[in-house]
DNA sequence: AGCGCTGGCTTTTTT
DNA sequence: AGCCAGCGCT
């Protein structure tokens, strides 16, 4: 086999980036450090899965190859598709076959995930339990909670903010490294008095967490970075590994730019990959100037390379995404320029209302489906989760099985916490915040008494099994000692794995019944979480696992459907990123909603709006339907109440973007209660037809 | 101290 | 519709 030859698929742009550097024969691939600007479908995967393939082929030890990505389902795509290409160039006999190569990829996840990887290895030299806990998103804001009430910040004058907002405001001001002062007023300009308040909340906020040995999320990066600015420590990271490959660079934060800069400072073996255009996670503390930056952070400045030939969707679908992103007063422009030709108009379906919108979808999903697209090769995309309630109510109506991203997560819902709480605690007899949920699972043991007996728990070495000395509360006897089998169990070091789950359901069983109101319709979760924990080795790897990689869907109606059935998909467009479909509908192309308002009135903030707008269109292979209604129904949040608001037109829907579009007729009423579909397929011209017939 | 109820207030997107 | 503080009854 030539050298060279498994590039042979790539276009040239593609293949230099995937080629990038100097062979050392047998011995690997010198490179400098190299910035890969990918727009929208150019094939950013594909040529970053033939890059690690190339390292590969050249001799590259798969173990020293460091790949970041966004989520948990991008790192195994890119570790697949790697050790394929690469499996085939090298031939049977002279590597081990795509599967075993590609679990030897094994630095190939999100940053949290190689974070907590990493801490856990040198947990000692960082003082740091390696048993960690860590806390997802719930309960970090749980643990604010606590601390909120008990530094007495409840009062009665003004409302503090309220813990999911605390989170977010902690969470940025870590994640862009600056104050929390520029945090609040860039961010939260609403809780800006509350700033001495705040430090105060999280200073005993981060005492809490090393306390008890629980790190969230934000601490996997910070904890990361701290040891990276440790001389001797990065010096010996950074030598772990020859590249360094980033995915969705637009989207890291300065953290995570920082973070990269000190493990390869001279950029050696490091490529980024990214599009400025789809830059979507500011409210992340993502930043774009990363990766407009990247470039000049190494001297000798990085390389750059451009991919702009699209392979994923028609002419005109780009001709529009083109032309929304061509009003963006800021941008680095690159036309997309479609491989695959022209096709059919984009087309803008104005809806009398929610409800029609989501009749007309299910209409044309069904239409497609008997067209031979199959659902999943159709998306559903919207700008916040809750936007296709209605949808989905009738696509349950009509048995139509489909799969929502984003939105409410399964670690959300009450029941999986409890359950996951008695395993936490058993696992991390310190969490007291594991410890008060599961106490006051018992009828008769509130916050207070729940305090009590972790105190007293505490004050016997925090052993589990020093439960069986404790007198409970008297309105919680009865319980009492079923749970302290129960604990003690589960806490001993013998105890099998999945097992534990499932004796933990058994006697979680009866105040689950009591506690929730459709228990009968919610227990799938647990079931589903029974299920799950088999995947698992032990059970603080299930627990860290789930936290950094929560399974996509809470349990509805139909539950998750089997991999091999077909299925719609809806999503967020935040989550709709790297994905693709023959079809997509994006609801509620309605100003307001998208763009957000929240967004109105500050420049930075509707830029993005419209970057995520040219992201959900850019998700299309060869139909894209927008739909705009007219009457909007709003609920709740809105200073006058439960409202139905005639929206206007999106702004983004100028006359020169509206020139791309075919935009349907309004629905004709019927009778005020009855609506009519407006009808979607192509005009039909009969007369033309009739006289062909001739 | 626990627990259920009332009423005022509410900032989208997620590893 | 859901969070959160406060009230009143047990």
């Amino acid at each position: 086999m030539s050298a060279g030859s498994h590039l042979k698929r790539l276009n040239e742009p593609q293949r230099r980036a995937a080629a990038y550097g100097r062979p050392l024969p047998g011995r690997g691939v010198h490179a400098g450090p190299l910035l890969i600007v990918a727009g929208a479908g150019t094939g950013k995967t594909n040529t970053l899965a033939h890059r690690v393939a190339h390292l590969l082929i050249h001799g590259v030890d798969p173990a020293r190859i460091l790949m970041l990505t966004f989520t948990r389902r991008a790192a195994a795509e890119m570790r697949r598709r790697a050790a394929d290409i690469a499996a085939g160039a090298l031939g049977p006999g002279r590597a081990p076959g795509g599967a075993a190569l590609g679990q030897r990829l094994a630095w190939a996840g999100t940053f949290h995930s190689i974070a907590n990887r990493l801490l856990r290895h040198h947990a000692t030299a960082l003082r740091l339990d390696p048993q960690f806990t860590v806390l997802d998103r719930g309960d970090a804001a749980d643990v604010l909670d606590a601390l909120r009430t008990e530094l007495g910040l409840a009062q009665k004058e003004q409302r503090f903010p309220r813990k999911d907002t605390c989170l977010q405001i902690y969470s940025h001001r870590v994640n862009t490294r600056g104050a929390l002062r520029a945090t609040l007023e860039g961010q939260f300009p609403w809780c800006a008095h509350w700033e001495e308040t705040l430090t105060g909340l999280y200073r005993a906020y981060v005492e809490r967490k090393q306390r008890e040995s629980l790190l969230d999320y934000d601490d996997l990066l910070l904890y990361w970075h701290v040891m990276m600015s440790d001389a001797r420590l990065a010096a010996r990271i950074g030598a772990q590994f020859d590249h360094v490959l980033v995915d969705e660079y637009q989207d890291t934060n300065t953290l995570q730019a920082d973070i990269l800069h000190a493990l390869k400072p001279d950029g050696a073996g490091m490529v980024v990959v990214g599009d400025d255009a789809q830059s979507i996670y500011s409210f992340r503390a993502a930043s774009v100037e990363n990766i407009l930056g990247f470039p000049d952070r190494f001297t000798p400045r990085a390389e750059v390379i451009t991919l702009a030939q699209n392979y994923r969707s028609t002419q005109p679908i780009l001709d529009l995404a083109n032309a929304v992103m061509a009003e963006a007063p800021r941008q680095y422009r690159k036309d997309l320029h479609a491989e695959r030709g022209s096709g059919a108009r984009p087309r803008l379906v104005t809806v009398a209302d929610l409800r029609q919108q989501a009749e007309c979808v299910c209409d044309e999903v069904l239409r497609r489906r008997e067209a031979n697209v199959p659902l999943r090769r159709q998306g559903v995309l919207f700008r916040s989760s809750s936007h296709s309630d209605v949808l989905e109510i009738e696509l349950a109506r009509r048995g139509i099985p489909f799969v929502k991203y984003g939105g409410l997560r399964f670690l959300d819902a009450g029941h999986v916490k409890d359950l996951l709480a008695l395993l936490r605690w058993a696992d991390n007899p310190r969490n007291a915040l594991a410890a008060s949920r599961v106490l006051q699972l018992l009828p008769g043991m509130g916050p207070v008494n729940a305090r009590r007996v972790f105190e007293r728990l505490e004050g016997l070495g925090a052993r589990l099994g020093a439960l069986r000395e404790l007198e409970p509360p008297a309105g919680a006897a009865a319980n009492w000692p079923a749970l302290v089998d129960l604990l003690t169990e589960l806490a001993a070091p013998d105890c099998p794995w999945p097992g534990q789950v499932e004796r933990a359901r058994l006697w979680y069983q009866p105040h689950f019944e009591r506690l929730y109101e459709q228990a009968h319709t919610r227990g799938g979760d647990l079931e589903q979480l029974t299920l799950l924990s088999g995947q698992f080795p032990s059970r603080e790897r299930f627990l860290t696992e789930l936290a950094l990689d929560p399974p996509a869907a809470a349990g509805d109606l139909s539950g998750p459907p089997a991999l091999d059935e077909d299925y719609l998909v809806l999503s967020t467009v935040h989550s709709a990123k790297g994905m693709e479909w023959d079809t997509v509908y994006l609801l509620n192309v309605v100003d307001g909603s998208f763009p957000s308002e929240f967004a109105a009135g500050r420049a930075e903030l509707l830029e993005e709006e419209r970057r995520l707008f040219y992201v959900a269109l850019t998700r299309a292979q060869n139909d894209l339907l927008l739909f705009a209604p007219l009457k909007f129904f709003l609920s709740g949040q809105h200073r006058h109440g439960d409202a139905h608001v005639y929206g206007g037109r999106s702004r983004f829907l100028t006359d020169t973007v509206l020139a791309h579009l075919q935009t349907v007729a309004p629905a004709v009423t019927v009778g005020g209660e009855h609506s009519i579909p407006p009808t979607l397929e192509p005009q039909l011209d009969v007369g033309a037809r009739l006289r062909d017939m001739w």
